[in-house]
DNA sequence: GTCTATAATCGGATAGAC
DNA sequence: GTCTATCCGATTATAGAC
């Protein structure tokens, strides 16, 4: 918008939104403040009148993303039905969570560990994956997953799977519709035709 | 090594296997070339000498793992058996090669577009994804794979499992013995006991 | 809440000696 | 083939006006 006078001042929330979709298309790292500024429609130091660096705007838009994925856990472990059932409620959500979310959740699956704030992040990346590893480890000690692919293993390649949405997902693309479906129906029962 | 004066010196290759390992712990973007100079226990000048800049080490780094990614097209395209054995073929060979080429293709996927090797990485990638697309489609088309899952889809998918094995493996860690293999059964069969 | 101007530092790259 | 010294543009962040 060029007319500065009609633009509605920003919000740290409105900021976090233009600034997490330059951080994906550029990097974190190749992203300079000129770039955030120009992108924002305002100055550089307008950007610092509402966080205190750039480092802080990485904070809260991989801290949303985190948070919508730990609510997923609770959900699951709040249930009762069989292990397996907790297992694809988890890999359902997670998947509908990224496709919600995804621009958070693509710049946290992202981060390399560089900052203390990207430290932060993969730690708390690290600890949702072992509570997953966990539901899945029940579900093949129950016998109703395959015992022939250690559990670390098969969380680590089913997440991979899922996660990788990311990378290719566009909202309203044509041939995207059914994504969460297909993640649950490869993930369980593969490619192969029966 | 501290005592320069018995260190054999640094070949491109050498160099560039320092290189990617520290781009890869870093990012391309989080790495200058003072980190470089650092790992490699040599001046930043000296670096020079063997390649025109950082965009170069890039793009020899990533050149390798292309390289030995379109090798195994080349393989499975030339065999004569029914489209799935050489899907079947293409997802063992290439999580093979993302284990013996680990750092090489671990910095290929990290590729983000912000400068002209970057995009031309990314180019090569999707050439590569295509032709995987279609053979995924043949095997399709002759009844062997599930047709209730879109084809573009289910690669996409299946590549981003297989492709997600550098976010974790280390090699002599335990438990990744065998890796290729769970790769093939979870992507053929899935999880599900039988 | 946004601006212009600028401080302070970093980073890629080069010159020229040994 | 490697070094020290340095150039200079880019980048993060701040000061102070409106």
């Amino acid at each position: 918008m060029a007319d500065n006078s009609t633009r509605t001042a920003y919000t740290v929330d409105s900021l976090l939104a233009v600034t997490v979709g330059v951080f994906n298309e550029r990097g974190y790292d190749g992203t300079s403040m000129e770039d955030l500024s120009r992108a924002a429609g305002i100055s550089k130091s307008s950007i610092y009148h509402h966080v205190r660096g750039k480092e802080e705007l990485l904070r809260l838009a991989v801290g949303r993303a985190l948070d919508a994925l730990f609510a997923i856990l609770d959900e699951a472990e709040a249930e009762t039905g069989p292990p397996v059932d907790r297992l694809e409620h988890v890999v359902r959500r997670t998947a509908e969570v990224l496709l919600s979310e995804l621009p958070y959740v693509t710049l946290l699956l992202r981060v390399r560990g560089n900052t203390a704030t990207e430290q932060w992040a993969l730690e708390r990346r690290r600890d949702f994956d072992h509570r997953v590893a966990e539901l899945l480890r029940a579900a093949v000690t129950a016998g109703e997953l395959r015992a022939d692919v250690e559990p670390r293993l098969a969380t680590r390649l089913l997440f991979g799977m899922i996660n990788s949405i990311v990378e290719w997902y566009r909202p309203g693309a044509k041939g995207t519709d059914g994504v969460a479906d297909a993640v649950v129906h490869l993930a369980f029962d593969g490619l192969r035709a029966r």
